[in-house]
DNA sequence: TACATCTACTTAGTGATACTATATAGAGGT
DNA sequence: ACCTCTATATAGTATCACTAAGTAGATGTA
């Protein structure tokens, strides 16, 4: 039901501005997903890319192994999109059975 | 990370009055959740009988087979709040995330 | 030199949760 | 007899996130 959540924030993370894993994961730890750790995100950017719901472009580094660029598809960002969508429904749902 | 909210929206359901499954699905039909179907809450009563947050007692009806009702056990409630609690976390977190 | 640490990516395996699909059965209506 | 609505049950599948382990570049330090 609410499948694809970590998903739809990841794809908003990279909407933001072109990035690479480590970097979302650090982001995602930085807004209260305290315990995210690389692997997670990494299977979900592995997915994305498979969907293509993203582009990929490597770029050295000055600190450490080469980095792995994402960017939104057009496709992406149509999924994006419908997160949101499902997101707002679902929560306002979630929000009216709570208050009954 | 958000596993379980439909399991928290049964809690939720259940903790209102004691009801049965088929009147659950129901509800949260009503509720605008309109693809839910009886085999879904099926499994997650089962599973929430086997965690004992639920407590269960048949009762005849009038106009179908016998019922199977269910409320919360304390264990039940203890695990509600909790799922709210989570809930308000992540949903927050999200709308963080949203608004930049 | 050796090693520790931070950065950075990869992936096989597992677990949790919801969905699909089908079966069974009581009661009432046609 | 057959259909429909009510009502429960469950085996099998799919999806998604997590666990855990490995590889590797760059820098600092003992």
């Amino acid at each position: 039901m609410l499948k694809g959540v970590l998903e739809g924030s990841i794809l908003e993370v990279i909407s933001r501005n072109t990035t690479y894993g480590y970097d979302i994961t650090q982001q995602l730890r930085t807004l209260g997903f305290e315990d995210i750790v690389e692997g997670t995100v990494y299977t979900i950017l592995v997915r994305l890319e498979k969907n293509k719901l993203v582009r990929t472009e490597k770029r050295p580094s000055a600190i450490g192994p080469p980095r792995k660029f994402y960017s939104l598809t057009d496709l992406g960002y149509k999924e994006l999109h419908t997160f949101w969508a499902r997101w707002d429904f679902v929560s306002s749902k979630i929000n009216e059975l709570r208050r009954g």
